[in-house]
DNA sequence: AAACATTGTTGTCAATGACAACATCGAGCG
DNA sequence: CGCTCGATGTTGTCATTGACAACAATGTTT
């Protein structure tokens, strides 16, 4: 049955479940994640996995962590890059659409909030990073004029709604024939555009 | 066992079904809806389901297509509100949000891309559709001049992006404390703001 | 009324998550 | 040096579930 050199503990069984978990989670979604299966992967016990993860919800969040780890640390790199502002600005957004698509169920997962309490606070924790760092570009392009006045973090939040809206049409298959490039272009366009404006009463009929 | 004036036929088990689905849905969540619960709940057995649904995600399939059927009718509704375009364009994106909020987990179903060729096909015409009726008032915008030139479809799916990102982001419990309202509200002046520009080089490093 | 399609029922199976009880291993302590 | 103990893995088991097959009741069509 079990390989005769295979010693009897793993080793670094709580990685390798991780690992196997997102690659199962990247081909056949979340739904299709079983720990059983992953046991099976790895060669050990159906009941092994249950010694690193409370249940199977726990996985999932620890994945989401991974995941928000990862983007941010994309997101970091996109607004390191060098160059005007404006330019960086719409890498952070380009940055976050590549991340999303590219990872589309880890996504799915990270923004599910059905997470347990206790992870449930390191999660908001980190997707808080994310704007918190795109509010980071975003005062600094206040600084130099060429976004309107405002709270930062407001701002970014717009800013992460716009991106992580496309994203979510492009792997929701709701972009037609539209290439995302060209949507990422013309969103970013309007985005920037938007928060270079003042701030106007357009939105608001004086109702 | 069973009552014994239950019939033996129910006499619209399918519609009985959709009915306390969504219910369960938007209550426990889409992971937590079982077809046999189901049949518990409306004391028919447990294969009595299957007689209506092929399997577990036809049933979520037709759930997403009576969301997105009751989208579109909130969609078609808040277009033809009467008012200045600019306000009707704010209030078909308020509309979005407050229906996205409000059936938060049946939207993560419809957004959902695992669904069956042959349902899939069904739903991404149901998508389009929510985004035609945007892509019909921005074309009215564009006529009177308070919305930039280009495909309106298009600048349909930035609108798109921007509202629906909100609504993740505030089910995903990622706008800190911010009040939706004001989000929104911010959100919506900077797209239309962005909208109304001309075409810009802003996003476009000249790279 | 007799065949037939529809709808519901019972029975069953394999897969799964969760848990309990036991086994093995390694580290620290007497 | 040997012991104990905690961490990690295993086997066994149970309830739940989705899926299917075989059968029963009902309504419809001819």
């Amino acid at each position: 049955m079990a390989d005769a050199d295979a010693p009897y503990h793993h080793g670094n069984l709580r990685e390798a479940l991780l690992a196997r978990a997102e690659a199962v989670l990247a081909t056949t979604g979340a739904d299709s994640l079983s720990l059983r299966a992953l046991a099976r992967d790895l060669g050990v016990s159906h009941a092994a996995p249950g010694r690193h993860f409370r249940d199977r919800q726990a996985l999932l969040d620890a994945l989401a962590v991974g995941g928000f780890t990862r983007l941010n640390e994309a997101l970091r790199a996109a607004v390191d890059e060098p160059g005007p502002v404006t330019a960086r600005l719409a890498g952070l957004g380009r940055a976050y659409i590549a991340f999303a698509v590219a990872n589309a169920p880890l996504l799915s997962l990270m923004f599910t909030a059905k997470h347990a309490d206790d992870s449930s606070a390191e999660l908001r924790e980190l997707g808080h990073q994310s704007l918190h760092i795109a509010a980071g570009l975003v005062a600094l392009a206040q600084a130099e004029g060429v976004v309107r006045a405002g709270a930062p973090d407001r701002l970014a939040q717009v800013a992460f709604s716009t991106v992580h809206g496309l994203a979510a049409l492009a792997v929701g298959s709701l972009l037609e024939d539209t290439p995302l490039s060209e949507a990422t272009d013309l969103a970013l366009d309007v985005l920037l555009a938007g928060l270079a404006a003042p701030h106007g009463d357009t939105a608001r009929p004086e109702a």
